[in-house]
DNA sequence: GTGATGACGCAGT
DNA sequence: GACTGCGCCATCA
């Protein structure tokens, strides 16, 4: 990551796209590695990326209980956990099974990449 | 410039 | 163990 700074949502873009396949991330892994102090940037950010999944893997991001909190905003309701469902990711009642397997934790998997601080 | 809102998270009850 | 309230930071009205 260049860490541009451009635009902080810039960073967010960038880490939800290095999530491999078949695995999620949550909104307070996101905001803690990128330092924004509140998970809810990572929300709006993820709100003003234009909603393309094709470029943004925002259905990857779910909240800490592996909700899919944010698939109203995906067209329809079902669009996010679709995605999911094709990439492995086993999703029952719009939440995760065995989130804990799938999850995706940043600050462990980039640490020696990261270049912030 | 102030108030309200939001794809969240945590502590307290 | 589930529910409620508050805090966090940035954007919008």
């Amino acid at each position: 990551m260049a860490a541009a700074k451009n635009h902080y949502w810039e960073d967010v873009y960038a880490l939800v796209r290095l999530i491999p396949r078949g695995r999620v991330s949550t909104y307070g892994a996101i905001a803690d590695y990128l330092r924004l102090g509140s998970p809810r940037i990572v929300g709006w950010a993820l709100n003003n990326c234009g909603h393309n999944p094709e470029d943004i893997p925002a259905h990857r991001v779910v909240n800490r209980l592996g909700e899919l909190s944010g698939r109203v905003h995906f067209g329809t309701p079902t669009r996010m956990a679709e995605l999911l469902l094709a990439e492995g990711v086993i999703v029952e009642d719009d939440k995760i099974k065995n989130f804990e397997k799938y999850m995706w934790h940043p600050l462990e998997e980039l640490k020696e990449d990261a270049d912030f601080e």
